[in-house]
Parts: structure tokens; sequence; C-alpha cells
DNA sequence: TGGTTCTATGAATCTCCCG
DNA sequence: TCGGGAGATTCATAGAACC
């Protein structure tokens, strides 16, 4: 096995922290003293058998460019890469399709084990494979998130004039099953590098072409598919955290891992081909990874810790008897000293008591009650923003 | 052994049909006297059923807009609390993949036995099943010419934060096998159209609102998924010819019969709901074919428009069948709903008309030719920078 | 009448913590 | 595992309403 490692190698202790909290129960074959995670490194081999031997459950997001479906080029290949009979009917050009619908299938199988129970799944392909993978997908139990579309602003262009310029590929994204909530998914800082409007399911970018594409010694381009980084910059920054493991199962020239690399997060490759890991680690090893400042989380409203509302007015930023109004000052409140409002009789929290107001069955009081300072209205928001703000600072 | 997993197991009986075609035992024996093609007609009945009692061989298209099979649990509530008004009807409810696969298997090979050897079909869906159907098709023998991604360009947002903005939805084009190569496309007048580029894979169209939606009499829209003009537009000018007969299985609120109506091709809808059917035949009935100079076909060489010119007519800016002159009124030419000008039988692109009919080897049709709006007129290339600055895609 | 604001709505697999 | 409740969440467009 010429080439098990590459790039940057992880210490042991480094990978006894990441590995902690995976189960043991599952794990095939090895111990986790003989099969600690291969973190940063390209295993060479099939993938199946490679996947098989890494512990269940280990590792955070999976990124899988799979071959495109085999008919175009003429020679057919089995899971087990003897070569199929080129054949041109119905019922060999289904034993086709069979074929690639069992690789496939054990593929998905083997990464899905290997997959945390939060973890998701992108599979990117074109209309020859994507739609036999996403049916397979569905029928191993993996819950679809979004199907991506990649628009290519410099695609190919059709030459022979039949058919609309294939200028798209498409990504599907999965979590392991429809229960999974817990998946990471950056929708805060998505939308603040977006004009402030969500990311939509249709990206524009350009192929992978100049200085970014590997090529040999002859000026001959090392890998006929290579990915464009910014599409796995897109991928890894919406759903992975700095430090999660990102697998790859046909790494081919290792995009996935320069750009976990470059990130901060680590990567596992399995690539077949020894020339295209070989490049793959010598592109990676190139790589310097962005300062830590560059790629630190955006704040997140949902694991921001909990402010009660009762400690605006323990910390002296609202007092009770203060009357709070929407923005329009249609609707008045009074803040009491226990920390809910009073309408006339009702009492409730901010929430009870917006909802009610407004006859309506739900309502985030943080933004809907304004309070005034210096004549103005300001949402109770930004009040619970300077408490959160003031408690990050030292004491 | 029945079918359990699409793309996985399959029945001996499956591949018989795969590798036959289409085995006689189901097939109807009606003669095509006894059983004339019901041009421009509604058939109201399952789609199975009603396809088998057509003659085989006998539509130049289809176009399918079958069940999404969306698994929806619960309601989804605005920020603002109001309810989304979701697809729950009972024709979108399977009980399983496997129900669902079994009936796309159904009306996928009824339909192919209808279409001509040249005929092509489109499919539209979304990820929820977009990728069966896919799977099927392929495995009944259908050759997938592309996958077309209707990029919505105001489509719903995700409310609640958790996935990327479902912004799209897409189309498989296929043929009925690998071996035909003349199914029609027109190659040429869609460059023409578009800027002498060729049209890519990725459509960008508004979803349909406004006066085009059908809404019963409490103002309620009619069908809940009713598909744009403009996208069976750009299908029909693309791949039928005036005459030609466009089946669609789905008909629903008759998308597809107004707009064959209106170019001056057949239609055949087959619909379940005689609601959805009596709302398409009384719309289809209010529409005013084209003149036959607006739709007469493109003619089979190149030409070298540079304009974008169709834009203006699916934008509606400029509407097929306009007439449009020189500034002194001395010229005058027609609107075709491909995107080119027609001056008795003579068809070309803006500039070439332009030049034509001035006995000039060249001229540019932005500025020559003129359309009429409260009795002056103004340049075309007046809505070309009115588009420009509407036109601002999201990326 | 004209400009501005408000409201309704569209094929959607749409939360998460805590007790 | 289930239920309750806090609190998080939207873009483009049409058309009505308002000024």
């Amino acid at each position: 096995m010429p080439i098990e490692r590459a790039g940057v190698v992880r210490s042991k202790s480094r990978i006894e922290v990441l590995r902690t909290g995976i189960s043991t129960a599952n794990r095939p074959c090895l111990s986790p003293v003989e099969n600690p995670l291969p973190l940063d490194q390209i295993l060479l081999g099939d993938c199946v058998e490679k996947l098989n031997r890494l512990p269940a459950e280990s590792v955070d997001l999976v990124f899988a460019d799979p071959p495109y479906n085999l008919q175009l080029e003429g020679k057919i290949l089995r899971p087990d890469q003897s070569q199929v009979d080129a054949v041109d009917d119905a019922w060999d050009k289904f034993d086709s399709f069979a074929d690639y619908d069992r690789f496939t299938h054990e593929w998905l199988a083997a990464v899905r084990r290997v997959m945390k129970r939060h973890a998701t799944l992108f599979v990117i392909g074109s209309y020859h494979n994507i739609f036999r993978v996403g049916t397979i997908l569905q029928d191993q139990g993996f819950w679809i998130l979004n199907d991506i579309i990649w628009r290519k602003s410099n695609p190919m262009p059709n030459f022979r004039g039949r058919r609309f310029t294939n200028a798209h590929e498409t990504m599907i994204w999965a979590a392991k099953s429809a229960d999974v909530k817990n998946y990471t998914f950056h929708y805060d800082a998505l939308k603040a590098g977006n004009e402030d409007h969500q990311v939509r399911s249709d990206w524009l970018l350009p192929i992978c072409s100049g200085g970014e594409r590997l090529k040999n010694e002859a000026g001959r381009k090392t890998h006929p598919t290579q990915k464009p980084e910014n599409l796995l910059s897109r991928i890894l920054l919406a759903t992975t955290n700095p430090g999660d493991v990102v697998l790859d199962p046909f790494f081919g020239t290792g995009t996935t891992g320069a750009v976990a690399k470059k990130l901060g997060r680590s990567f596992i490759g399995i690539e077949r081909e020894a020339g295209y890991a070989a490049a793959a680690k010598a592109r990676i090893a190139a790589i310097d990874p962005l300062p830590s400042e560059a790629i630190a989380s955006f704040p997140n409203k949902r694991t921001e810790p909990r402010i009660p509302f009762m400690t605006l007015i323990e910390s002296g930023l609202l007092a009770a008897g203060e009357t709070l109004t929407d923005e329009k000052g249609r609707h008045e409140a009074v803040v009491r000293a226990d920390g809910t409002l009073a309408v006339g009789p009702i009492i409730g929290s901010i929430h009870k008591i917006g909802a009610l107001v407004q006859g309506l069955p739900a309502c985030n009081g943080w933004t809907f009650w304004h309070f005034q300072r210096d004549g103005q209205k300001h949402p109770l928001d930004r009040l619970r923003i300077q408490l959160r703000e003031s408690g990050k600072e030292p004491v």
C-alpha cells in the first residue's frame, strides 16, 4: 500500500479526541486501537472494502462523486471491475443498469454505516446516473433534504446541435433518515453571505479550469472530471463545522481533501487509482489552511444561549412597570417584575401575550414587542443581544 | 417475485417487457378506423385505461406532469403564522415508494405504446419523485436526451431555515429508445431566439400566477400546481411542428392544451378529475390560435441573429402576432412565437428581415424595428433595456 | 390619478429542548 | 418516547388598500 497517508498527519491524541463518543458496538473487525480513524489520509483501494474497515458512525459529512453511468463510454464495468461485453439491445442495456444499481447499492450502504447519526451525504451526478442513485438512496432510507443544481457558467457546448446544452449537474443532499433533525446547516451564515437572502437550490459556478486544474507533464488534465474547489467550499461551509470529518469515497484528485484542509476540516479519502491518489497527495500537501479566524463559526441563532426575559429586568436593562408596544404601536402590554407581561387582567410570557393580542397561535415576543428609548422604539431582541455581548466579556 | 425495489430487484415479466417492447397480452386491438384519434379533446378517466384505448404510435410529443408523491407531515406556517395552502389532495397520496413505482411503471408503459417512433417525452417532477421516474423510464428503454431544470424566479422560500430554498423543478426529456435519431428539435430556431447561443439545460421562468392562474368563484386557485404557459411554449416550440399531436396524460387544468391550441398543435388530454377537466375545457375554448405566419416552421438553415428576442415574447413585453414597422412605417413584419420575424413567406431574425426589407447587407433590428403602444412607435431596443433592468437573475 | 403601503400566496417531504 | 412550550422562520409578485 504505497499511499496510506497524505498531507497533514494528525497526532494520535487528536484522533483520540475526535473519536470520543463513537460507540464500539457495531464496529466491524478491528478494535479502536488497531483501527483508528485514518484522518487526513488517502486509502488506496476499493471503496466498499475500505469503508467496511472504518468504525461505524464516525464521519460528519460524505461527499461522493461516483462514476457516471458507463453506457456512454462504450464499455461496462461490474463492481468487481470485470468488463461486460459491449452490447446494444434492450436486455443487455437493462443488465448494465442492474450492474450499476448493484454497485451503487453497495457503496451507499457502506457509506451509510460510517455516517454519524446527524451526518449528511452529498452525491453529484448527471442524468446518466443520478436517477439511479436517487432511487437507491431513497430505498435505503436516506431522506432527501434538497436536490441542488450546479449550473455551469462555462459548460461544454453541444456539438451536434441535437440537444440542449448540458449545462448543469445535479447533487442530492440527504440525511441518514427522515427523523434526523439536528444535521448541520449554517443557515444564518449562508444567508449573511448572500445579500441577506436565503441560498437557493441552484448554484452558478464555473467548471474547474486554469491553474486549479491538475495537469500532467504533457499538459493533459490529470482527471477527466475534477470538481471545482468552490463547489466543495460551499458544501463544507454550509454543512460542516471546523474539525468535522469529511469522507470522500471516490477521492479522485482530492478536491474534497484540499478544501477540507483549507477550511480546517479533516478528511478521509478513498481512491482506487494510484495515479489519482498520488496527484491528490501532492496537491493537498501544498495547501495552506486558512487562519482560524477566517473559518470560525458564524453565530447561529438557534444555538445561542437562551436568555430568560426575567434577566433583562434583573440586569436593569428594562424596568418593571414599563409599557411595551408592537412596532406600529397598535398593541400595548406592561412589564411585570416576575418577567411576565400583562394586558389588562391577562398575564403571560412575552410570546404568549404577543400571540394573544394578535389573535395568532404563536409569536416571537423578542421581535414583536418594542420598548421606548429617546423617543424611538426598539425591539426587545436588542436588549437580548446587548446582554449576550456583555456576558462574553471578561469580568 | 414482484418489484420490491426499483433498480434493485426486477420481476421476470418486467424483463420480458423490456426485451420485447410491449407484450401483446395487454395490447388493445382496436383499429385506427374504429378508434380515431380524439384530437383536441379531454378524455375523462384513468390515464392508463384511456391510453390503452388509443391507437399505438399515434402522438408526436408527450408532456406529463404526474403526481409528485409529496410526503407532507402536518402543516407549514409562514413566519407571520399564516398557513401555506399545500398540496394535500388525494391524488398525490401513495402508500409507499413501491406503490408509486408501480403507478409510474404503468403509465409510462402505456404512454410509450402510443408514442410514434420519433416521438419524445417530457416528464416534470421534484426530488420527491423524479428519481423514481427517471429510473423507471430508463428501465423501460427510454433514452434520456436531457434533464432540464426549470429555475423558478419566484419560488416559495424555505420558512424554517433548515434547507436551501427549493427553487427549481426537474424535467426529463427522453426519446423512445437510444436508436431514435430523427426526433424533432428546432436547434436553429432556438439558437436564433437566444442571442445566437445554444439554449442551455437550465431555464429561468416565473411560476404561474396573476391573470394566467385559474381561480374558482371564491378566488382560490383551481389547481394546486398549474404550470406556466411559457414553460409549455418552450417545450412545444423546441420539440414539435405545427399540426403535431401532443399528449398530456395528467391534463389538470389544461396548460398543455391551451399552449398547443395557441401554437397550432393538436392535443389529447387525459384527466381523472371532472372539475379540472371542465376548467380546462373552458380555458382552452377561450384561446385564440396565433396567426399561421407566427408559428410556421423556422427555415432549416443557419441564420445569424444576435438577440434574445424570444425573451421579449416570453416576458409578455411583446406578443406573438404583433406587427412591427420601421420608424416611418414603410415596412412591416409579424412577430412569431419562436422569436423570429415574418414578412410574407420569409422568416428570419429581426436583423436579417430588417436588412432584407431595406435591401441592405445588414441591419440592427433592435433599432430598426418599432412596435406600437398608445399610438406611438418605439424601437425594440426600448423593450430590451426594460428587460435587462428587470432581469436581475438570482445567482 | 398616482404613488406608496399592505396583504395574500406559491408542488414544502421545513424546530428543538426539556421534563 | 411523548407532549408541551419557547422561540425561530420568508421572497417575489400581484393586487388591493390607502393616502
